[in-house]
DNA sequence: ATGAAAGCGCTAACAA
DNA sequence: TTGTTAGCGCTTTCAT
C-alpha cells in the first residue's frame, strides 16, 4: 500500500497511465537522468492527478537509504528533549523522512538495544543524545557506517558530527546579570558528578564567575542528579550553607523546578529574596511560580544543527563530521531580581556590563 | 543491512551455512508449517550464532506488516504526551515494533499530514491522541483498512477502537476528599470550550458536584485552552469573583501550574489559603510549589489498553473494537488543604465518605 | 518435510 | 532519450 487516495497504487500503474515505462517514472520522480521535457510533463501530469508518492518501503529495500533517522534520548520525561523532537520533526517532514525514537533511561543496555533497532530499521543517521554513552553501542554505529551526531561530546571521528552547545556565552550572559542587579555569592546546583554534561555547565559557570571578577568558591557548588528531586536536594543544602548565596544556577530547568520548590518550603521569595536561573530554556519554565529565567539553548538551531551535520555526512560519506555549535542565551523571566539588600559597597565595576534590554530575548514574560 | 553484527547478513547466507534453503530458514523463524524438528534446531543454533534477525524492512514490503504503529499526538509540550510514548515505547519494543511520531498541533492540516505519512510508511495501526478530529483523515485510515484506537471519542467502528478514561471516579475521588477538608465552594477551569476533551471533564466535574451533595455553580466553571497560560487566565477571573472558591479542579496539569502560578501572583498560599488539584498525573507535578495534587491517569494502562486495543484489530480484522476504559485515581501531594477558615457548619453529611489514607495512592509525596 | 521460484515496489546498469 | 532486466531480502505457493 503505497499512496494515500487509493489503497493500491505503484509505479507501474503510473507509468502504464503515462504511456511509458517504470523506469521513466522513476528518472522524473528522481529528477535523474535526461528525460524528454515533454514526456517529463505527461508523466509529472499523471503524477499529480494520482497524487502518488513511491513507497518508500520500496525504495528503502532497494535502494538502502530508509528517509529515516533515529534519536536515541536520556529521559522523554525532561521536556527539552520532547521539545526538541518537536524541531526535529518539523525540519524532518519536510524532506519526507520520518523518525525513528527510542529512550535510555541512563541504562547502557538500552542504548545497546536502541542503536540494534535503530540498525535493524536501517536508519540513515542518528541523532544521540544521552548523557552517558558506551563504546559498544557507538562501534556498532561505526562498524555499519551509520553517520550519526552527538551531543556534548566535542568529539568528532569518522561519520561522526558533535554538536555542542556553547554554554560559556549563557552562563556569561547569567553572571554578569545578577552582577549587575547586585548578587555576589552566586552558588551553582550541577547535574551528576562526575557526568560529562555536568562538567561543561560546572566550568562555563566557573569560567563565567570568574570572567565577572568574582571568586568561586566550591562550597557554592551542588552536585544534583538533573531532575527535580536532586535539585531540591542540592538546594536545600545550599541553604543550609552559613555563608549561603543569593542566587543559584542550575544545570538545568529541572534541577531549577526542585529549587524553587525547596525554597518555597524554606518560605524564601523567589525573586525578592532569593534569585533562580535555570538552564535549557523549556517552555514549561515560563509556567512556574514565579516563572523561571533561564539560559535557553535554540531548539530549531539545535535540531537545524543536528540535521545539517547528518545530511553533510550522507553527502561526504567516511569523512570526519565538523563540530557544531548552538548558542544559548539569558532569557529573563520571572526569578531573578537583586538580592535582599542590595550590596551598597560602591560599584567599582563598569556599569551594568550587559544591559538586561541587551540580554533578555525573544520571548516575553506574561507579567 | 539487517541484522547487528555484521552489515550484511542475510537469509540465504544463514540458509547455506545450515545447509537449507532460504525458505526453510524463514519458516523456522516464524514457526510456521511443520519443519523437522532436527533441522529446526539446527537452523536454530546457526541463527543464534550469528545473531540474526530477518531485516525488517523486506518483510515490510513483502507481508505487508511493518511491525510500526503510528502515534499521533496534539502536542509534545504536555507532558503527558512524551510520558505516554514513554510507555508505549516500552511495551512496543518487547515485540520488536516501532513507533512513528506525529505531532498536529492542533491543526487539521498537519493531522491529514500525519496520516498520510503513517499510511506511506505502511504503520500496522495508529494510536489517535488529537483533541480535534477531522473526518478527512479518520476515513483515510478507514479507507486503507489500518486499524486505529482514539482516546476519549466513546466511538467506535470497524478496524476502529476507544479507548476513554474514567474521569467519573477520579473526580468523585477528588470532590469527596476536598468537601471532606471543609470545601464547599470548588471551581473549576476547563478546557477549550465545545472540545470534545473539555466537555467529558466538565460532565465529570459537574456529576462529581451533585454526587457529593453540593451545588454546581456556573461561575464557578472557566474556560482554559489546556495549557498553562490560560490556566493563569482562568484561574485570575475566578479570583475576581465576588463569591470566590476555595478550591479549584483543572481539566488537565499544565492548567493547574498556570493556576498555581496566577496564585502565586495574587498572593495566595496554596494550600493553606486555596486548594488545587490538577487532572493528568504528569510527573512534573511532583517538581511544582507546592507538588501538585492530581487526578491521575495511570499511564501504563493507558498504553497497555492501546496496544491490546490495536492487537485486537489486527487479530479480528473488520471487527469493531470494542470500547475499552482506563481507571484515574486521586495522588494527593500538596497543594490541597483545608480552607482557610473551616466551615464550622455542623457537618450533617456523612463522616469521611472517602478517607484520605485510602485516596492517597502511590507515589509518595516528598514532603 | 523441504526446495525452487515468483514477486512485493522500486532503482540502476545495460541495451536499444 | 527511453525501455528492459535484474535484484534488494523476505515470504509463500507450488512442486517434489
Amino acid at each position: 500500500m503505497p499512496s494515500l487516495s487509493s489503497p493500491n497504487l505503484n509505479m507501474r500503474a503510473v507509468a502504464q497511465k503515462a504511456g511509458v515505462s517504470a523506469a521513466t517514472v522513476s528518472r522524473v520522480i528522481n529528477g535523474y537522468s535526461w528525460v524528454k521535457k515533454e514526456t517529463a510533463e505527461r508523466v509529472q501530469k499523471v503524477l499529480d492527478e494520482l497524487n502518488f508518492t513511491p513507497n518508500p518501503i520500496a525504495t528503502a529495500l532497494k535502494y538502502g537509504r530508509s528517509t529515516t533517522y533515529g534519536l536515541i534520548v536520556p529521559d522523554l520525561t525532561n521536556p527539552f528533549f520532547p521539545e526538541f523532537l518537536l524541531r526535529f520533526e518539523e525540519l524532518l517532514i519536510e524532506n519526507n523522512y520520518e523518525i525513528l525514537v527510542a529512550t535510555t533511561q541512563g541504562n547502557s543496555e538500552k542504548l545497546n538495544l536502541s542503536v540494534r533497532r535503530m540498525l535493524m530499521r536501517s536508519v540513515d543517521g542518528v541523532v544521540l543524545m544521552p548523557s552517558e554513552f558506551e563504546t559498544r553501542s557507538i562501534e556498532m554505529l561505526l562498524n555499519h557506517r551509520i553517520p550519526f551526531v552527538t551531543l556534548d561530546r566535542r568529539l568528532a571521528q569518522k561519520n561522526n558530527a558533535d554538536v555542542s552547545i556553547d554554554y560559556e556565552h549563557g552562563f556569561q550572559q547569567a553572571i554578569l546579570y545578577l552582577k549587575d542587579l547586585g548578587h555576589r555569592k552566586i552558588g551553582f546546583i550541577s547535574g551528576v558528578s562526575g557526568m560529562r554534561s555536568s562538567k561543561l555547565r560546572e566550568d562555563a559557570f566557573k569560567k563565567a564567575i570568574e570572567h565577572a571578577g568574582l571568586r568561586y568558591d566550591p562550597l557554592m557548588m551542588q552536585y544534583g542528579d538533573f531532575i527535580a528531586t536532586g535539585g531540591h536536594t542540592a538546594m536545600s543544602s545550599l541553604l543550609k550553607l552559613g555563608n549561603r548565596p543569593t542566587a543559584v544556577l542550575t544545570a538545568n530547568d529541572l534541577m531549577a523546578f526542585g529549587a524553587l520548590q525547596a525554597l518555597h518550603e524554606s518560605n524564601l521569595r523567589v525573586p525578592d529574596e532569593f534569585s533562580i536561573i535555570g538552564c535549557d530554556g523549556i517552555s514549561l519554565g515560563a509556567a512556574t511560580a514565579p516563572p523561571l529565567t533561564t539560559i535557553a539553548v535554540s531548539q530549531a538551531e539545535l535540531a537545524q544543527a543536528c540535521l545539517s551535520a547528518l545530511q553533510h555526512a550522507k553527502d561526504h560519506a567516511g569523512a570526519r563530521g565538523a563540530a557544531r555549535r548552538v548558542a544559548c542565551t539569558l532569557l529573563v523571566r520571572g526569578s531573578t531580581a537583586a538580592p535582599p539588600k542590595a550590596v551598597k559597597r560602591v560599584t567599582k565595576t563598569k556599569s551594568p556590563s550587559t544591559p538586561q534590554k541587551k540580554v533578555t530575548t525573544a520571548r516575553p514574560t506574561r507579567k
